[in-house]
DNA sequence: TAATCGTTATGATAATTTATCATAACGATT
DNA sequence: AATCGTTATGATAAATTATCATAACGATTA
């Protein structure tokens, strides 16, 4: 048995960013565009872009800069505020996930063999 | 906007608890049926058997004693197991809202007013 | 200046999951 | 033997989510 965890921020009721939309904004980040980041994150590409849709819907504000054409096709990169969000975002979710694991040990297995 | 956490105890990879999964538990003790608690939680009696079916078969073990028959009809209770399993996951699932709640002040509301 | 390229953008459809509806079975009590 | 509100479960509907397919973009290149 294994304890789980999922952190999210929402706005107005609706989801704005969650740990898998942390990874997918990084994946953005890391490849340059978001159908690198799509296949890095193993999903269509439509639903990268709905997500990251969603993200700045509900935020009000711009996280990616796109860009279509050129010899390339376009791109895609973060804003200095979606690397904002990232950031703290990851420091909450990883100091949960350490609770979470501490919290779990004590409570459910406190006999455990050192 | 605000922070939301979900905590949840899988089996193999399939959700045995989770914090609705105690909100209906707690229900059933409290109310002595399941289709009381599933008018409590506020979902159809199906959707509330199938969720118990769903964490006792992963589970392995019987979380509620059910009686069909008799004067009203029957009833449900929890086992010595489920309230155990209740209050740990209950312990755990208050620490970890405490620490979401200020770890999300101290990051992304620092300079809040007292 | 027109063709090229991989990307962004988006409509339409399919699949999966989840919830709802309806009905049978139960059995102590009366 | 009839009654009652419950448990149990099959069948269906709704909602959500993922997939497929295609159009639009535009700096670069020849």
């Amino acid at each position: 048995m294994e304890p789980k965890l999922n952190v999210w921020l929402e706005v107005e009721g609706e989801v704005m960013l969650s740990v898998w939309r942390v990874e997918l904004l990084t994946a953005v980040s890391q490849t340059g565009s978001i159908s690198a980041a799509a296949v890095h994150m193993g999903v269509p590409y439509r639903i990268a872009w709905q997500k990251i849709h969603e993200m700045e819907s509900r935020l009000g504000q711009k996280l990616v800069e796109t860009q279509t054409g050129g010899k390339h096709g376009g791109g895609a990169s973060l804003t200095p505020l979606a690397q904002d969000y990232i950031d703290r975002f990851t420091q909450i979710s990883q100091e949960l996930d350490a609770v979470l694991q501490e919290r779990f040990q004590a409570i459910f297995l406190p006999d455990a063999p050192e």
